[in-house]
Order: structure tokens, then C-alpha cells, then sequence
DNA sequence: CTGTATCCCCTTTGATACTG
DNA sequence: CAGTATCAAAGGGGATACAG
């Protein structure tokens, strides 16, 4: 549970469901990841069957990375939040400046 | 952003739709918050007008802490998607298994 | 009761270098 | 291209003690 809700695994998925990526494209689709943990955070994802990793065995080697079923439906429901989020940001903008004008 | 989606954030808000409560009841419903996260995360989500803090001036003080109206939206769709997460346990734990017998 | 202040560990993360 | 290995740094978070 945490390993869905931390940070990369949230962009990674919701990055997701705009198709497959490549690992390198997925790499720059979520900004600021470095490889470490876009490596780590697909591992815990593919381990939790939310991502599918599809080797084709040429060379150069490509690796696909998909969102199973349960992966989209998890993934659709962070992009709920999100929105949710992003349509309270102005008042939440306006709720610090009151804030800190106050503090 | 971060301050609401971090773990006792979104702990703190759940908590908080079930009406108000003064510090250590919430801390007590927050299980394994400790006073120090709880009042740094409480000051978040006031700064970001999701959450009013109550004083009453008796002896001993009370405060209570209750959801604001973009609290209570936000709260919501955590709520969704700790739904949708539970949703899925089963498959994500199966999922687990099949994967680490292989690995 | 409702917090604040301090100390400190230890996990997470980023940078870098290297492999198949 | 698609990663793994290693190391160092930063910050989150718990324990404790104290204050209003």
C-alpha cells in the first residue's frame, strides 16, 4: 500500500495510463526520477501485478512497461485525487498567504 | 501538495470525517502518530485551510480540530482511494506471491 | 491537556560508475 | 538501451523532556 501511494510510484502509474513506456521514456515522462528509483518503484509494481514488464529479446534490448487491470483501476483513482487536489490549490494558496500573513 | 498526500496527512484527514477531535483523541484514532508528527502535520493542514483549530480558553485548554468544506472535498477522495487500494489487496497480495516463488 | 524543543538514528534518495 | 552496485548526504520521524 505504501509503495503505490509514495511518490514515484503515483507519477509512475498515473504516466501509465497514457500507454506503454520504455524504461528511458518513462524516465523522462516522470520528471525528476532518477534511475534508481524508477527501477526500484517498477520492480514494486511489477511485484504487485500493477505493471506488466514485456522483455523483447533483441538488441538493443526493449522493455515495455504496461498497467494490468488492477493497476488502471488504482491508477484512475490517483488521477481523481490529483484533480481533486489541483482544483483546490487556489484556495489553499490563498489559505498560506492568510496564514503567514497572520504568523 | 506533499503535506496533504504524506502518510499521517491523509491519516489525520480520514480520521477527521468522522467529526472533530481534540489532540489526543486524534492522536489515540491516528494509531502510532507520534505528538511531534501529529502537531507538525495538524499546522500543515491548517496552513493550507483544510483543517480550523478550536480554542477554547478554559483550564485544562481544549482544542478541537475539525475539516473545512476543501478539507472535507480532499478527504473524500483520499477516501476513494484507500477504497479502491483495499479494493484490490487480494489480487495485489496473490500477485505478490506468485511473483516472489519465482524470484 | 496541548503542545514545543532537542537529540539522534536510520531510512530514503541522489550521484556516480559500471555491466549485459 | 536497461539496468545494478556502491557510497555519501539529507531529512523524516521517534523518544524524551519540558512549558503554558
Amino acid at each position: 500500500m505504501e509503495t503505490v501511494a509514495d511518490n514515484w510510484g503515483t507519477l509512475a502509474l498515473v504516466a501509465l495510463t497514457e500507454g506503454s513506456y520504455r524504461f528511458n521514456a518513462l524516465r523522462r515522462r516522470v520528471d525528476g526520477v532518477s534511475e534508481k528509483m524508477l527501477a526500484q518503484t517498477l520492480h514494486a509494481l511489477e511485484r504487485d501485478g500493477l505493471v506488466t514488464r514485456d522483455v523483447q529479446a533483441t538488441f538493443p534490448p526493449r522493455v515495455e512497461y504496461t498497467l494490468t487491470a488492477p493497476g488502471a483501476r488504482i491508477a484512475e483513482t490517483l488521477r481523481a485525487l490529483i484533480d481533486a487536489l489541483e482544483a483546490e490549490i487556489p484556495a489553499i494558496m490563498t489559505a498560506r498567504e492568510d496564514y503567514d500573513r497572520r504568523h
